[in-house]
RNA sequence: GCGCCCGUAGCUCAGCUGGAUAGAGCGUUUGGCUACGAACCAAAAGGCCGGGAGUUCGAAUCUCUCCGGGCGCACCA
């Protein structure tokens, strides 16, 4: 309702400029004002215009209401204050408007996006920094969805790299394993029911250590077997990458094991392997070279190189730049970032060469395809992206930007413009969460906000501690509330609950900010919380279990009835903030989609659950004996439960039938 | 040294393209379960929006500067 009265408006207003002022505005700025009292919708045009036309915004403000006349959706129009043009809406026009949802559904965009997210190293177990990723980037793939957009999720999957060398280094020479004791364990780990992420995550932080602990000649010689191994690893078809592969692959669906407990599917899994072994850097190399994006370096510290220069890299001519970012190394090797244009090529359809696909991880209704050097005849297609989102934490802000430069600089002007770096902040640990953890702490760390994770030391929260831990909560106030109830449905009401909470607790906070991890908030269930809001469905849902009948068939008979009469009343403008928070729906999506923050919406739908809870509070329905304002109260409920089933949905949290 | 992010109530955080009296949650104090479930509701106290300057009719929001905190700046991966 407000994205669409807002559009109406605005564009009422833009022909009311032309013909007034001749003033042509692509730009009307609309905002909801703070307080009912203003209106429902308001403009502060006339502050703008004031400059333009050499009159004081009080005075075009009153001319523009003048000229507005009527608009179907809208009362009135009033000049106030400086120069606010303040609108209050048709309320019983409003109403209908909601109760059928007008223009909440946004129309399919035909956009083909491609949002990739988790991306964890296949080496240890999920921690919470894994989980604040992969909530964003899913809840961010839902809103695209529900914004009419085709979307393709990916989870790319460094399996090559030199976390997986060294789990395998702990596996060879700290644990003296073969390939085959690597098979044998994992057949033991799964038939006690057992994590081989746990028991990595534990072999890494060993592993880590044990490069350091030795004097310097031994930690030389385990250094240098460390690198040996990550080369046969590249290398491939040896047991050494045998067992790579053994291994991240076990490691890797346990990872989406774990992500499925939270709702996150993926459709693709890309794996550097193939990237390796596809060669995509030479198609990449040959079109970076071609249009001069790639240089060969012939003199300073770099001499022998292929450097690129950096976004925002002051160059000048016939210099050598030393701050250039290398790509090809002197001894002909790619960097990273080199992988990653490739990579990037191939998502916008752009390198030339394809990926091969096998089917690798069943969900529900379909699979999960991951890639191989000779894949299936018949696959889904993926890559060619027109707009991608690459979930990927604030500190990967530097080695993104060289990517989206240097796609820029080899013309593909409008790839660079729709790849975003959505970026966010890390899950630190508060020290006292630390030591609650049994974690010794350094006396420097002690009076810090937060401590950095760091799965090179075993220092974090594992994703599914967490979720368990949860799961217990939440299952203990269930046991507590749902005496009537088996065990099955207590324990599905309990994950619904624990993962409302999780998930929202994870998508609360704006990327940019660092969550300071602490299992009391992150345990709470009241107040800003999703079982908060799961309440507020749970609440709704019983009124029209009580009353035998169920929203849509409220709403049915409630369709065109004059609602305006129950909203004049000054106690009735609670009810008549929660229908208006109820159409705002597209609002906040297009506003989540524009700024990639997710956040606002989780926003929205606490305040449309506190104001539901304090309507439901206020007014009691079923008791109500005026059966016409009856029908009234109940479809108020009717929208707000739609609406909070709905924008819980797009935020991947379920809608309980009891807690 | 350079770049990015953060600094708002005791604590944790919102505050959309600059807009009207800066908001939540937690915590504290107080009141409300014989009415649709109290994982709830209501009320109170609590703020020089890090400091300063500037732009503007108007700044928590934009610019500059300083202070405090975090994270990046490899031919590592």
């Amino acid at each position: 309702m407000y994205l669409e009265l807002e559009k109406r408006l605005a564009g009422h207003l833009r022909g009311v400029l032309l013909a007034k002022y001749e003033i042509l505005l692509e730009n009307i700025p609309m905002e909801i004002p703070p307080d009912l009292r203003f209106g429902e919708l308001a403009t502060p045009i006339a502050f703008e215009l004031a400059k333009k036309l050499r009159k004081a915004p009080k005075v075009i403000a009153a001319e523009i209401v003048a000229a507005l006349g009527r608009l179907e959706g809208f009362a009135s129009f009033e000049p106030a204050g400086a120069g606010y043009i303040n609108a209050r809406l048709d309320r019983a026009a409003v109403v209908g408007m909601v109760a059928e949802g007008t223009g909440e559904t946004l129309a399919e965009s035909g956009v083909h996006a491609l949002v990739e997210h988790t991306s964890i190293n296949p080496n240890k177990a999920a921690h919470i920094g894994h989980l604040r990723n992969a909530i964003l980037g899913d809840t961010f793939v839902r809103l695209l969805r529900a914004a009419g957009q085709h979307v393709a999720v990916q989870n790319y999957i460094d399996n090559t790299g030199v976390q997986v060398a060294d789990v395998v280094v702990g596996f060879m020479h700290l644990e003296g394993k073969s390939l085959a004791d690597v098979r044998l364990l994992l057949d033991e780990l799964n038939s006690k029911g057992e994590r081989i992420d746990y028991y990595c995550w534990d072999l890494y932080a060993r592993i880590s250590q044990w490069y350091e602990q030795g004097d310097a000649e031994e930690n030389a010689t385990r250094k240098k077997l460390r690198y040996a191994t990550l080369h046969e690893l590249e290398q491939g078809g040896n047991e050494t990458s045998a067992m790579a592969e053994l291994i991240s692959t076990a490691v890797l669906r346990r990872h989406l094991e774990t992500m499925l407990r939270l709702d996150i599917e993926y459709d693709f899994l890309p794996r550097e392997s193939e990237i390796l072994h596809l060669n995509f850097w030479s198609l990449a190399f040959e079109q970076l070279k071609q249009t001069g994006v790639l240089y060969f370096e012939t003199d300073g510290k770099n001499k022998g190189c292929w450097v690129m220069t950096r976004p925002g890299a002051d160059v000048t001519d016939g210099e050598t730049n030393e701050d250039a970012k290398v790509i090809v190394r002197s001894n002909g090797t790619v960097t990273y970032v080199g992988k990653d244009i490739a990579y990037h090529l191939w998502k916008f359809g752009l390198l030339g060469r394809d990926f091969g696909y096998l089917p690798f991880f069943g969900y529900e209704d379909r699979a999960c395809w991951i890639s191989a050097e000779k894949g299936e005849a018949n696959h889904p297609h993926f890559g060619g992206a027109q707009a991608i989102y690459n979930v990927i934490d604030a500190r990967q802000s530097d080695p993104q930007a060289n990517v989206i430069q240097a796609l820029r600089g080899m013309g593909h002007i409008s790839e660079a413009d729709h790849y975003t770096h959505f970026s966010y902040e890390m899950v630190a640990l508060t020290p006292r969460c630390a030591v609650e953890l049994g974690y010794a702490i350094a006396e420097e760390d002690r009076g810090r906000a937060y401590i950095e994770v760091s799965g090179r030391k075993g220092f974090g929260v594992k994703a599914d501690d967490l979720i368990d831990k949860l799961i217990a909560a939440t299952r203990a106030e269930v046991d507590a509330r749902q005496t009537g109830r088996d065990d099955e449905e207590r324990q599905k009401i309990a994950k619904q609950i624990a993962i409302g909470a999780l998930r929202y607790f994870m998508l609360k906070f704006t990327r940019n900010s660092v969550i300071a991890f602490d299992f009391k908030d992150a345990l709470s269930f009241e107040g800003e919380t999703g079982p908060y809001i799961q309440y507020a469905v749970v609440r709704a849902r019983n009124i029209f279990r009580k009353a035998a009948t169920d929203a849509e068939a409220v709403l049915a008979e409630f369709a065109g009835s004059d609602a305006s009469r129950y909203l004049t009343d000054e106690s009735d403008q609670d009810i008549w903030a929660l229908w208006l928070r109820a159409g705002r729906r597209s609002l906040v999506l297009e506003q989540c989609i524009n700024t990639s923050e997710p956040a606002h919406l989780a926003k929205h739908a606490f305040q449309l659950a506190q104001e539901f809870n304090n309507f439901y509070h206020k007014h009691h329905i079923l008791t109500e004996e005026d059966a016409p304002r009856k029908l009234f109260l109940l479809a108020t409920a009717a929208v707000a439960l739609r609406e909070l089933v709905i924008v819980l949905s797009w935020l991947g949290i379920e809608s309980p039938e009891a807690m």
